[in-house]
DNA sequence: GTAATGTGTTTTTTT
DNA sequence: AACACATTAC
């Protein structure tokens, strides 16, 4: 998302040169009087600079009010930026009265001035999706069904689903067909309600009740109407029935609508994204005009055309035709691994041979399929001493010690939430257990209270046990102390003094390991983001931070200036471009996952995933596999994906390894004794065997194998395989 | 109650 | 292989 992407050559930002940088398409984009307008951009056809340069238009030679205007965009970053580039083109700070924002942090915002009309509290929690499935797995114990039967995972995606389509508990259920949905519903039901005692939202609701609240208060959805005489939507293709339905009834009055977006990009549907609001915006506007935006400015014609061929065999799309005026530049590069450590060394020399031809860190960007992929490649970078930075996995704010802080906080903020509470009273250790919180929440129940307030209640704390009183007591005057300061503090300082007035702190400083240490860095990079937040703001309240944080992204947090190499999965690249690109672990079973191949819908949603990894290369595009990868601990042998075989033969070429082409695995530098068919083996995890079919030699033999397990295959230069007789 | 040990789970992608 | 959670041992 750097401000100069996809645009064409030698474009100056600035007030006095509003359209000369653009190109006929774009401009007759930006400049369309009004109506409801899809613009079909394909890959780095300039996109965002469209929806900068139209908003730009709209305010400086349309003479609409900023605060007139709605944008959203899909990550917070991307809203940032684009609020920038506004403020470039029009010479001063007049983007700041814009609505922009995710889908999320509109509605919140929202939420928190009218949410109370639908019964959302003003200072509702959001609840992440750890939280979420905490709540699933009390509702299943609740109803005494069976966690094995109902994953709370799965029962918790079913619901997540639904609130997606908009259904309801009520409506779910009229809609269930059969005893696992019917079960679902009730466990929805049981759902809604718990998360409603505890004045929580979760990511779904935040949507879905803002929706709700716009049907059922007219004045309030007329004071919208009226108010967004522009509604403008980023990466249409990924909106959900929700969120189409918000924008059409946020644009309902004035019918300015312009979405934005690639079909082809489409990689959120097990998210509930909806293909086809983009396949049918027609039906739905049928005044609607259609824009194409069809020159990349972005890749070389090599990389162009590679992708195209890949994403051409996808049979349900609207085809366009990308082209480019870039040169033809250098054909791909396959790198066909030993294994995935071999793939990251690969990845890693050819990275340490740019950065020697003084090309910056930065440049390079790894994408894999999976987060667990990460590892190797920082294993290897860590090892060559290359600075990188990792988008996503375990994101920050889910790290236990910021969640244990945040808990004291939220629940200073929001009594009713105990998950916060029986997070908060667990860390640091204070001598009240499950036994006292089990009568505390007794007593509340029995008086129709809040637990906290239980707490503060004498005669509950009558009824703890002798020990634990003073603990309550005490815990209970921490909270109201808490509590108390957010309303005069700002929050960074609140946080501060609340990780040393909960003994959070001593406690870490006590424990003295070197995982304390950093845990204790991580608070104090958390009061660095409450910090940057208000800067950055002007905010300087607790729910506002809450909120922020809830919603934060883990490409909102990436630093694309630092000169380091970025690792990050395909999802997380959308609408990011670098100069050279690594697309790592193109092996069936990977990437199409697994779990994808079943489905004609999830294979194609894959090539489109592959076609966005493609498409977000400048110059040099890498490809690599390896022949067998490591899943669960367990080796196993892999096949190239198909999406290598629908490139083009003649854009590719033989990427050469300049590391050793064979791993040094655990068995690696040992000589191996290839067992003949017939043999009986002995595996140290899978028992004995009797082998069935050997393929290759020596190290790089792969045996398959008939354990009384089952049948595996199993690459001699790895598994610990012991040959027992030649059978 | 904590430390050591054992067991099961994880990996699809994310707001 | 790595990690979280549970159980056991002390």
């Amino acid at each position: 998302m750097s401000s100069d992407r996809s645009s064409p050559p030698l474009g100056t930002e600035t007030a006095s040169s509003l359209l000369a940088d653009l190109n006929p398409a774009q401009t007759e984009a930006v400049e369309h009087p009004g109506g409801p307008m899809l613009i079909l951009a394909g890959a780095g056809s300039g996109k965002t600079r469209v929806l900068a340069y139209r908003i730009a238009h709209l305010i400086r030679e349309r003479g609409i009010p900023s605060r007139r205007i709605l944008a959203v965009t899909f990550t917070n970053k991307a809203a940032n930026e684009m609020r920038g580039r506004v403020d470039r083109l029009l010479g001063g700070p007049i983007a700041r009265g814009l609505w922009i924002g995710t889908f999320h942090a509109i509605c919140g915002r929202i939420l928190r001035v009218h949410g109370e009309r639908v019964g959302v509290p003003r200072n509702y929690v959001i609840y992440d999706t750890e939280d979420q499935r905490g709540v699933v797995r009390e509702v299943l114990a609740d109803l005494g069904l069976d966690d094995r039967r109902f994953p709370p995972e799965v029962v918790h995606a079913m619901i997540g689903r639904a609130k997606d389509e908009g259904l309801g508990p009520a409506e779910y259920a009229a809609a269930a067909e059969n005893f696992y949905t019917e079960t679902v519903a009730r466990v929805y039901r049981v759902y809604q309600e718990m998360l409603r005692q505890r004045g929580a939202l979760d990511f779904d609701d935040i949507l879905m009740e803002t929706l709700t609240l716009l049907v059922e208060a007219p004045d309030v959805l007329a004071e919208y109407q009226d108010r967004f005489l522009h509604v403008l939507v980023d990466e249409y293709q990924d909106t959900n029935r929700v969120q189409f339905g918000l924008v059409a009834a946020i644009a309902g009055r004035h019918r300015n609508l312009a979405c934005v977006g690639d079909d082809d990009q489409s990689i959120y549907r097990f998210r509930g994204a909806d293909i086809t609001n983009i396949l049918e915006f027609e039906k739905a506007f049928p005044d609607a005009t259609i824009f194409k935006l069809e020159q990349n400015y972005r890749s070389t014609k090599s990389i162009l055309a590679a992708a195209a061929e890949v994403i051409a065999h996808n049979p349900h799309r609207h085809t366009k035709t990308l082209w480019t005026e870039n040169p033809q530049g250098v054909p791909l590069q396959v790198y066909e691994a030993f294994d995935g450590h071999d793939e990251a060394r690969f990845v890693v020399d050819t990275i340490r041979r740019f950065h020697g031809d003084g090309r910056p860190y930065r440049e390079n960007v790894v994408l894999y399929r999976t987060n667990a992929q990460s590892r190797l490649f920082e294993e290897q970078l860590l090892r060559a001493g290359i600075p990188y930075q990792v988008v996503g996995g375990v994101r920050f704010y889910e790290r236990k010690e910021v969640k244990d802080i945040l808990a004291y906080l939220r629940l200073a903020m929001t009594p009713k939430d105990t998950a916060s509470l029986r997070r908060a009273v667990a860390t640091p250790r204070r001598g009240i257990g499950e036994i006292t919180l089990a009568r505390l929440e007794a007593f509340a129940a029995a008086r129709g209270i809040t637990a906290m307030e239980a707490m503060g209640h004498p005669d509950a704390v009558a009824e703890v046990p002798r020990v634990a009183s003073r603990a309550v007591g005490d815990f209970a005057g921490l909270i109201e102390r808490i509590r108390d300061r957010a309303a005069r503090v700002r929050v960074s300082d609140l946080i501060e003094q609340t990780i040393a007035h909960t003994g959070y702190q001593e406690m870490l400083e006590r424990e003295g390991s070197e995982e304390a240490y950093s845990r204790l860095e991580n608070l104090r990079e958390l009061v660095t983001v409450a910090q940057e937040f208000e800067e950055l703001t002007g905010e300087e309240s607790l729910e506002a931070f809450l909120q922020h944080l809830a919603l934060i992204t883990d490409v909102d947090t990436w630093q694309e200036q630092a000169d380091r190499v970025t690792l990050m999965t395909l999802h997380s690249a959308k609408g990011l471009e670098f100069p050279t690109v690594f697309l790592a672990g193109l092996e069936e079973g990977l990437f199409p996952h697994a779990r994808t191949i079943e489905e004609e819908q999830g294979l194609e949603e894959e090539r489109r995933l592959c076609y966005v990894g493609m498409t977000r290369a400048k110059e040099r595009l890498y490809i690599s596999y390896a022949r067998q990868r490591m899943i669960f601990g367990v080796i196993h042998p892999a096949v190239p994906s198909r999406f290598v075989d629908e490139m083009p033969q003649t854009l590719l070429a033989p990427a050469v390894a300049t590391a050793q082409p064979l791993a040094s695995g655990p068995n690696g530098d040992r000589e191996v004794t290839v067992p003949p068919v017939g043999a009986q083996v002995r595996h140290a995890r899978f028992g004995e065997g009797r082998v069935l079919e050997v393929e290759g030699e020596g190290v790089r033999a792969v045996v398959t194998v008939q354990f009384t397990i089952g049948i595996k295959r199993l690459a001699l230069g790895y598994a610990p395989l012991e040959t027992l007789s030649a059978g």
